[in-house]
DNA sequence: AGGGATCCGATG
DNA sequence: ATCGGATCCCTT
């Protein structure tokens, strides 16, 4: 049989997006998502197959054919990695968003199974032998302790090989065909669900969401409960309905940090058939986990991000949890939205997509609103506590401030006090890591800064060292002044570490942990410590926004917020709402048990709504205000922005480019967008690139599309500059 | 004319 | 990305 296979090869440019034909005549059958080693200009790549067709008449079509078709060197795949679905993902979002289909699937699959040739050197198949008894009559000859063992295998459906402790006992076993080995695909991720309580009985508002979720046949719902209503619960209901349906579920949460905890959940209800999906898994892990979804032995699969692509088939229903997070957008290459992938995968499945959070984004409000989404609410806290008691403390003014620490209120560090002595636990939210933000010289004035970003740095006590929060380079603390040798250096600003440290002289009996990305490098680390948290083996936790993140803590009752303004001096149209979500999230995680809750927000800007309106959780208020500062400034939901980044080695190249896009884009697409642009962005030189980029403000994509297209078909042609465009970008 | 560097276009 | 042919440029 002759196989012509149109393939797309590893290399991720644009000038090579599109598919090569090749033939294949082999025994085997090729099929789409499939990889294939293929000569390729005297080189030999790894690419995937889009397309199979077997032609009546091969020699004709090899006769027709305007080029020589050459035949593929290996089939390496004895199953598709990919579904047909997430291949026609792959087309629709490459053509979307500009990107090859290469980078996308990448995006996909665990990097064990890119289309590449690093992909081969990934880890491989673990197998466990397993012993089954053959039914032999009559028996050959056996020893006694051979029969001892025999019986042993014989009393069991299997047995696993290493289990039987005697070599030669089994080699005998095998020799007279008294039992087989049986290769089975092992699993190698290891879960180890945590602890948890009895289900609790749903209260009637779960039960009636739960019912108007089912009897309603829309196809998108916006779940809207305050901090502490439930919505777990919901979902894990919901899930119930859907797999005893015989299908399957797509769990995402926002952070790797929260997949055990929802995982944990789910394992409890559904055992074995949960699969975890995200990031931090080993190479190893992630394949295995991979190829248990692609066979079909999993129902629910519960994960970060990248698990929006994970191959189930059947989906019956998709959640995604704290929809309003922003980690759920990709913002580098290919710049995916998770809700995106989420809604594209339900229209596909013609399955429910559910997003549940208790300060939803804008975008989303505004479309419940619109009545694109059905607003489902759940406006009480499950314990029936009223929403915690919050206090805004200014900062400004030095009477507040705490005689012993200046970083603390005199408010803060008494209500800190009071919890310790009750037993009771604390959350401090400090939206910065590190001990110090940044080192002056105090001769010459001047920020020590990265040597490739230009990012001031920031110091790291434990480390000894100063860090860049942009491309983490690291490099000893200075004893003197890299410019003018001076060693009169003076730290700036405070972060997690100096937070613990003064709270460690505070209260000296106080058992302290502390929370952040610096410490996530460590495998469990994260987890490990929010268990110890959770098992009351420390009464404060000290963090970034990590402590805000949907955390169920019944025995914090003390919230502090240090430095609430943080975000708000950053220039970005959502600078206020994402003050406000953090705000109103971290203001949540207190007061969840039976204990009444408090909250207290140290902040130099008092007066800002995102903070007075955070503070009090006050959604409502906060989305109307904020939908008019959008409006009248034209920013989403009201217009959509797409921004095109430009990166070279070169200065003068980028430049140059970015002028000339600039310049085409108004010629072409003024009537129907803003320009604005050149800009470059903070920091300008990163990872070895020069950065530009041009951004477009719009009210319809399509009707910008073809212009953009066409343009963007000019450009990235040009050597020396790689030009991507980021649609809806979420960083500053 | 010869050889090396550089550009450009195509890749099945 | 990378190969190979065309072009450019300098030297002899």
């Amino acid at each position: 049989m002759t196989y012509f296979l149109e393939v797309f090869i590893e290399y991720k440019f644009q000038q090579l997006n599109r598919p090569f034909t090749y033939l294949y005549s082999g025994p085997l059958i090729p099929l789409r998502g499939m990889r294939v080693r293929v000569p390729f200009q005297k080189q030999s790549l790894i690419g995937y197959i889009t397309q199979v067709t077997v032609p009546d008449h091969p020699d004709q079509v090899i006769a027709k054919s305007p080029f020589p078709i050459a035949e593929i060197d290996d089939l390496l795949d004895e199953h598709a990695i990919l579904t047909d679905e997430l291949l026609s993902l792959a087309d629709d979002l490459s053509t979307k968003y500009f990107t090859s289909k290469i980078a996308l699937l990448q995006a996909m699959l665990p990097q064990s199974l890119f289309p590449t040739k690093q992909g081969l050197k990934g880890p491989k198949i673990a197998y466990e032998e397993w012993l089954i008894i053959t039914p032999l009559d009559p028996l050959p000859p056996m020893t006694p302790r051979q029969r001892q063992w025999w019986q042993m295998v014989a009393s069991l459906p299997k047995i696993r090989r290493q289990e039987i402790k005697s070599k030669p006992a089994i080699e005998y076993l095998l020799s007279q065909q008294l039992v087989r080995v049986e290769k089975i695909e092992k699993r190698r991720f290891d879960f180890q669900p945590l602890q948890q309580e009895k289900r609790p009985m749903l209260t009637r508002d779960q039960r009636q969401v739960i019912e108007e979720f089912n009897q309603s046949h829309d196809s998108v719902y916006l779940l809207q409960g305050v901090t502490g209503s439930g919505k777990t619960e919901v979902y894990l209901s919901l899930s119930q309905t859907v797999i005893d349906a015989g299908k399957t579920v797509l769990m995402i949460v926002p952070e790797i940090a929260l997949t055990p905890v929802m995982m944990s959940y789910y394992y409890h209800r559904f055992g074995e058939r949960v699969a975890i999906f995200h990031s931090g898994l080993t190479p190893a892990e992630k394949y295995d986990e991979y190829r248990k979804i692609i066979r079909g032995d999993i129902s629910v699969v519960v994960g970060a991000r990248s698990a929006v692509f994970a191959p189930l088939k059947h989906l019956g229903l998709i959640i995604l949890d704290e929809e309003h997070s922003e980690t759920y957008k990709q913002d580098n290459s290919p710049f995916y939205h998770a809700r995106d992938i989420a809604l594209w995968r339900g229209q596909y499945h013609q399955c429910k997509v559910l997003m549940g959070t208790a300060t939803p984004s804008l975008e989303s409000k505004a479309r419940a609103e619109k009545k694109r989404y059905h607003l489902l609410s759940l406006p009480q806290r499950v314990n029936e506590q009223t929403l915690p008691k919050t206090t805004i403390i200014d900062m400004n003014r030095t009477d507040h401030l705490s005689p012993q620490s200046s970083l603390f209120s005199k408010q803060l560090i008494n209500g800190i006090q009071q919890r310790l002595q009750a037993n009771e636990q604390i959350i401090l939210l400090v939206n910065r890591r590190g001990y110090a933000q940044s080192v002056i010289c105090r001769q010459c004035q001047e920020t020590i800064r990265c040597p490739t970003c230009q990012v001031p740095l920031t110091y790291h006590y434990q480390l000894q060292s100063l860090k860049c929060h942009y491309c983490d380079y690291l490099t000893a603390y200075p004893d003197t002044c890299p410019l003018c040798q001076s060693t009169q250096l003076m730290k700036q600003g405070f972060g997690t570490e100096q937070v613990v440290q003064q709270l460690e002289k505070l209260f000296p009996k106080a058992r302290i942990l502390r929370l952040d990305t610096d410490m996530s490098g460590v495998r469990s680390m994260v987890t490990q410590t929010l268990k110890q948290f959770q098992d009351h083996d420390a009464d404060i936790l000290v963090g970034t926004q990590m402590v805000a993140k949907g955390h169920d803590f019944p025995l914090v009752t003390l919230v502090g917020v240090m430095l609430a303004d943080l975000g708000l001096h950053v220039p970005h149209y959502r600078a206020a709402e994402r003050t406000f979500q953090l705000l109103a999230q971290v203001v949540g995680r207190t007061g969840r048990g039976t204990l009444p809750g408090e909250a207290m927000i140290q902040t130099t800007m008092p007066y800002h709504y995102a903070i007075t309106l955070g503070a009090k959780q006050d959604y409502l208020a906060f989305y109307r205000r904020e939908m008019q500062a959008r409006k009248a400034l034209q920013y989403p939901p009201y217009t959509y922005l797409a921004r095109f980044e430009l990166t070279s080695r070169s200065q003068d190249d980028v430049d140059e480019s970015a002028l000339e896009l600039t310049r085409l884009l108004i010629e072409q697409v003024q009537q129907d967008a803003t320009v604005i642009g050149p800009n470059v962005p903070y920091p300008e030189f990163f990872a070895g690139q020069y950065r530009r980029r041009v951004l477009i403000k719009y009210k319809d994509f399509d009707l910008l599309y073809d212009r953009l297209y066409r343009l963007y078909q000019i450009l990235v042609t040009k050597t020396h500059v790689k030009i991507m465009l980021n649609v809806d970008p979420y960083d500053s």
